[in-house]
DNA sequence: CAATTATTTTGACGTACGTACGATCGAAGC
DNA sequence: GCTTCGATCGTACGTACGTCAAAATAATTG
């Protein structure tokens, strides 16, 4: 594994052991086993490093709900969106590091339009993945109006139970109480 | 104003305009007119002093929900969940600045039980509350199973919501388009 | 008004930070 | 075998950091 790599990695390490901002340089060289000095020569500076660490670790997270997706598409439309669910769940629970590492990346997103760029288009993106698979058509089929009702509120309900899965671990209810759970708002509109 | 007055809201404007990490002690004493050596005074350290301007942003941005809640307690619960989303949204558009400081905050919580623990614990009632809204009860009625289903599902939401808009602004759907999309949900899975 | 306490101000100390520079190494090319 | 070039290493510079001790001032109390 070249230092370059290992940075990567290290700098991940930090993001989800110590957060964006309070990861040091020689963090990173330490944990990676690279000398601190190859940051400068790989990524030209510390803040380069961490924001393509952020962003790697956010494209895999992306990469894990598209893996849910593709299982819920396999089963019937009505199952559909308690089968993703449940995959996401896991996903969550097994995969928390990655999770952690994404709010790390919207907080400093804020910030730097180098990483606010990029997530919003992986937002954007994110919303007609799940509304072409709520809907059962193919994502370039979703038009925009169907993108930013039922893919913008199904993707912010995973970025809420992101959320409070991370503040209170193991606190997630199950899919078929939150297919419940919808059933109740549904209701109480219609 | 005393000085530990001026130096939470320079922390509180630090926090929104700088993030929590890259805020320094001379950032804030610069900004709130106070002294650098008035922050041990009065608060012992500047991560102390961050940690309070923190919790003091949620509870306000809490406070700005629960308004949304009242006014929606006042139309009939078929009507509820969409005027308290009215109510939300055009919160979340005008105070855009106290939800860039709670975003700060859930970052930060990974790494500091004195901000994880009250934050989840803010959480939790946050759930009940939105549950009673829905379910048309008192809070105290809320029974665990609801809070943690329609409360949970509601808040979750809620929080990825806020995240959309601050990444996207302006690109939150209208309260009815929610609701619209919320039936489609609950029809998906029916 | 004197005495005490609370707050503000000054100044500085020690440390940890990011980055730059030149030396060194190792493999590939001729 | 000498050169070349990308990569790694050792080191040190300048600076910005949080905190502290003590002096100065303001407020409170008896």
């Amino acid at each position: 594994m070249s230092q370059r790599e290992d940075l990567l990695a290290g700098a991940k390490k930090c993001l989800i052991d110590k957060g964006y901002s309070r990861t040091t340089a020689r963090d990173i060289a330490a944990v990676s086993g690279a000398h601190l000095a190859s940051i400068g020569y790989h990524f030209g500076s510390k803040d380069n490093l961490m924001n393509t660490a952020v962003l790697a670790a956010v494209e895999e997270w992306g990469d894990k709900i598209e893996a849910a997706v593709d299982a819920a598409d396999a089963v019937t439309p009505e199952q559909r969106l308690e089968v993703f669910l449940d995959g996401l769940f896991a996903a969550v629970e097994r995969d928390r590091e990655l999770m952690a590492a994404s709010v790390q990346a919207y907080a400093q997103a804020q910030f730097e339009d180098a990483l606010r760029e990029p997530l919003a288009e992986a937002y954007a993106r994110g919303r007609r993945t799940l509304a072409a698979m709520v809907l059962g058509v193919r994502p370039e089929e979703v038009d925009e109006e169907a993108a930013g009702s039922v893919g913008a509120t199904v993707h912010s309900m995973i970025a809420g139970f992101v959320l409070q899965s991370l503040l209170a671990p193991g606190s997630l209810p199950s899919a078929a109480r939150v297919s419940a759970a919808l059933r109740v708002l549904a209701g109480a509109h219609g």
